[in-house]
RNA sequence: GCGCCUGUAGCUCAGCUGGAUAGAGCAACUGCCUUCUAAGCAGUGGGUCAGGAGUUCGAAUCUCUUCAGGCGCGCCA
C-alpha cells in the first residue's frame, strides 16, 4: 500500500516564498514522487514540506520554475542530490504541462513549462484585471491598523507623512491579499498638548506679539488664523495679555506654560470654546491634508471618549480596575504602577500620577483594552520610532488585560528628511512655521510624494530628494515605471483606432511561433508572490523594487520591437501580454495608493 | 551603561523564509531616434558584502564577537 500523500495547507507552507498555481501542482508532484519513488516516511516528508521551496526562476535561463527540494532530500534521506534531482526531472517530464525538467548546479531541478502553462499568468492577469495579484494565500484575519495619530495642535509635518502613506498602503497590500482592514487614528483630544494648543491662541487673541509668545507655546501662523477666525465669530477676549503675563516664573519653560493655562482656564470664560474652536480647526485641516494624500481612516477614535478617572464606569476606570485586580497595577508613592515585568522593560511605569492625573500610558492602555474588546485578531501600530521603548510596556499591559501580546504587532516608522539642492531642507523656522506635509504635496504632488515615502524599508532612515522626485529622466524611478504605463497605454489607443478592440488572447505566443515576450511574461507570473510576501512582511517597497525592475523588462522589449509594424497576429499576440503588463504596474502602483498616468 | 536600527561598487540603495557567476540607478566612457512617447534602450569598466569566529552540502542573508555610525531610555506625549 502507497503511503498517504501528506497534505499541508497552504498556511503550514507559507514558507515557501512563491505562491502561483502552477507551483502548488508542482510541489504536489514533488511530494508524491518522495513517497512513490523514494518511500520516503511521513515525518520526514513533513520535514521536508517545511523546509524546500518552489519559485519562480529569476532569469529564464534556468527554466520558470526552480525547486531546491533534492538539496534538503539528500540531507534528510542521505542520499546524492545531485542523483535525486535527475530522478525527480526524469519523473517530473513525463507531465504534460510540463515541458522539460533538468537538474542542475549542484541538484535544483529546473522547470520549463509547457507554453499553455507558461502563458497561465498573463491569461490570468486578462480575466482578473484590476484584481491580478490579489489573492488568499493567508486565511483571512481581522486586522486593525492604528496609524498618523499626530497630536492634533497642529498641521501634519514630513515625518507624519511617511507614517501616513505606510499605514495605507500596509492596509490596501493587507487587504488585497484577502484580510478584513481597519484603519484608525487615534486623536489625542483629552490632555497637556490641546491645553498648550490653546492657552497658544488665548494668548493671540490676548494680541500678544510674537516676541512676547512663551517659549512652550505653538508659534505657528496657524495659530494666529485660528485666534482670526475665532475673533470674526466676533467672540472678545476677556484677559488681556498683560494679566495673563503677570507674576509668571520665566525660568522654567514648562512651569510656565502650565500656569498660563491654569490662569488662563480660571480667568476667562472663553476657555473651553476656544479650546473646541481650535481642535476642530485643526483636525479639520489634518483630515483634509490626509484627504489629499490619499489617505483615508476609517475610523478616528477620541482619547477624550475613554472617559475620566472620576467616573468608574468609564472606559479608564475599567481598564485601571482591571490590571489591579489582576494584581498587575498597585499603588506606591500614592501613584499607580503597572508591573512590566511580563516584557522585560527597564522598570515599571506609571499609569495614575500621585496627583491623581491619569499619564498618557494610562489613557492607551484603555485605549488597547478598547481595540481588544473590538475582536481583532491583529492589532498593527505604526510608530515613530522615538517610540520604540514605549513598546514593551505597552506589551505588558496588553499581556495584563489578557490578550496575547504577539498579536499586537509594532511597525517603526523612522524620520525623513528631505533635501534639496543637496542640502537638508529646514522643518522649523523661528516664528514656528515648518515645511508641511501639504507643502509637500503641493511641490511635488501626492503620488510621488507616496512614491518615495514607501521607497525605503519603513524602519529606516528615509533622505527624501525633492528635486529628483520632480527630475525627468530615469533616475526618477516613480516617472520610469509611470512611463512605462503611459507607454502601453498610448500603444493601445493606437491598436484600438486601428483594430477596433483589444485582442483576447496570444496564439503566436502559446503556440510558440512568436517568443519576444518571454520575459515579460514570466514577470508578469511573480506578481502574486510579491503582494503576498509584501503583506508578509509588511513591506511596501518590495512593490516598488519589483515595479522597477518590471518597468525594466517593459522598456528594453518596447525599444528591441516596434510593435504596430509587427504581423497582425503578432501584434495582436504581443498587445494581449502587455494588457497583463499594464494590469500589473497599475495594480501594483494601486497598492501603494498611487494613481497610474494614461499620459505624459 | 542598557535597548533598538544600520554598515553591500566612488555616490544612493535592492538582495524575500540561507541557494546556482553579488544586482540596479547615478557618476565615467561608447553606441542607438526620417518608424508606436529618447522621461527610453544596449554595452564597457568598477565589490575581501565593515573585521573575526561559528552553524551548514552552501552564508551578504542565521548565531556569537569586535569596530564604526544613528536613535531611544520622564509621574512628557
Amino acid at each position: 500500500m502507497k503511503a498517504r500523500r501528506l497534505k499541508l495547507t497552504l498556511e503550514q507552507r507559507s514558507t515557501q516564498a512563491e505562491h502561483n498555481y502552477m507551483i502548488k501542482d508542482i510541489n504536489e508532484l514533488i511530494d508524491s514522487f518522495f513517497i512513490d519513488f523514494c518511500s520516503i516516511e511521513p515525518k520526514m516528508l513533513e520535514t521536508l514540506q517545511k523546509k524546500y521551496t518552489t519559485s519562480i526562476t529569476d532569469d529564464l535561463s534556468k527554466g520558470h520554475i526552480t525547486s531546491n527540494v533534492c538539496m534538503i532530500a539528500a540531507g534528510i534521506l542521505k542520499k546524492n542530490p545531485a542523483e535525486l534531482s535527475k530522478n525527480l526531472a526524469a519523473n517530473l517530464s513525463k507531465f504534460s504541462f510540463i515541458e522539460s525538467a533538468e537538474s542542475a548546479g549542484p541538484g535544483f531541478v529546473n522547470i520549463r513549462l509547457s507554453r499553455q502553462a507558461f502563458l497561465n499568468s498573463i491569461n490570468i492577469a486578462n480575466m482578473e484585471l484590476e484584481n491580478y495579484g490579489r489573492n488568499s494565500f493567508d486565511s483571512k484575519k481581522k486586522i486593525q491598523i492604528e496609524f498618523v495619530s499626530a497630536n492634533p495642535t497642529g498641521p501634519l509635518h514630513v515625518g507624519h507623512g511617511r507614517g501616513a502613506a505606510y499605514g495605507d498602503a500596509i492596509g490596501r497590500i493587507l487587504e488585497a491579499c484577502g484580510h478584513e482592514v481597519h484603519k484608525e487614528y487615534y486623536v489625542n483630544d483629552a490632555g497637556r498638548q490641546i491645553d498648550i494648543l490653546t492657552a497658544s491662541v488665548c494668548l493671540r487673541l490676548a494680541d500678544l506679539e510674537d516676541n512676547q509668545m512663551p517659549e512652550s507655546s505653538y508659534k505657528g501662523g496657524y495659530i494666529k488664523d485660528i485666534a482670526d477666525d475665532f475673533r470674526s465669530k466676533s467672540h472678545d477676549f476677556d484677559i488681556s495679555g498683560e494679566e495673563i503675563l503677570n507674576a509668571i516664573p520665566l525660568d522654567d519653560a514648562e512651569k510656565q506654560i502650565d500656569e498660563i493655562i491654569k490662569k488662563i482656564k480660571a480667568g476667562s470664560s472663553l476657555w473651553s470654546k476656544v479650546k473646541k474652536t481650535s481642535l476642530s480647526i485643526v483636525l479639520d485641516s489634518i483630515k483634509e491634508d490626509l484627504q489629499n494624500f490619499n489617505v483615508l481612516h476609517d475610523d478616528w477614535y477620541f482619547e477624550s471618549s475613554l472617559g475620566s478617572l472620576s467616573d468608574e464606569s468609564s472606559s479608564i476606570s475599567q481598564a485601571m480596575s482591571k490590571l489591579e485586580k489582576e494584581g498587575l497595577a498597585y499603588k506606591e508613592n500614592g501613584a499607580l504602577w503597572l508591573d512590566t515585568s511580563s516584557s522585560k522593560d527597564d522598570k515599571n511605569r506609571v499609569l495614575i500620577r500621585e496627583d491623581g492625573r491619569p499619564t498618557y500610558f494610562a489613557s492607551d492602555v484603555a485605549y488597547h483594552k478598547n481595540k481588544i474588546d473590538r475582536g481583532f485578531d491583529e492589532l498593527i501600530n505604526v510608530w515613530g520610532a522615538d517610540h520604540h521603548g514605549y513598546i514593551k510596556r505597552i506589551e505588558a499591559s496588553i499581556d495584563g488585560l489578557g490578550f496575547d501580546k504577539e498579536k499586537l504587532n509594532v511597525q517603526l516608522v523612522q524620520f525623513a528628511n528631505l533635501f534639496r539642492d543637496g542640502k537638508k531642507v529646514k522643518m522649523s523656522t523661528r516664528s514656528g512655521d515648518f515645511y508641511t506635509l501639504a507643502n509637500l504635496v503641493g511641490e511635488i504632488g501626492k503620488d510621488a510624494a507616496r512614491f518615495y515615502y514607501l521607497s525605503k524599508q519603513a524602519d529606516q532612515h528615509l533622505d527624501f530628494d525633492i528635486d529628483l522626485a520632480k527630475a525627468d529622466n530615469k533616475e526618477n524611478i516613480f516617472y520610469y515605471i509611470q512611463y512605462a504605463h503611459a507607454r502601453i497605454c498610448s500603444l493601445q489607443a493606437k491598436y484600438i483606432e486601428k483594430n477596433g478592440a483589444l485582442p483576447i488572447s496570444a496564439e503566436q505566443i502559446e503556440t510558440n511561433k512568436y517568443a519576444k515576450c518571454d520575459r515579460i511574461i514570466h514577470e508578469v507570473s511573480k506578481f502574486p508572490g510579491v503582494v503576498h510576501r509584501s503583506a508578509k512582511s509588511l513591506q511596501p517597497h518590495l512593490i516598488i523594487y519589483f515595479l522597477k525592475d518590471f518597468a525594466q523588462s517593459f522598456h528594453s522589449f518596447y525599444n528591441d520591437n516596434h510593435i504596430l509594424s509587427e504581423s497582425d497576429q503578432n501584434a495582436q499576440s504581443i498587445l494581449f501580454c502587455l494588457n497583463a503588463s499594464k494590469q500589473v504596474l497599475a495594480n501594483g502602483l494601486r497598492l501603494l495608493g498611487i494613481e497610474p498616468i494614461q499620459k505624459m
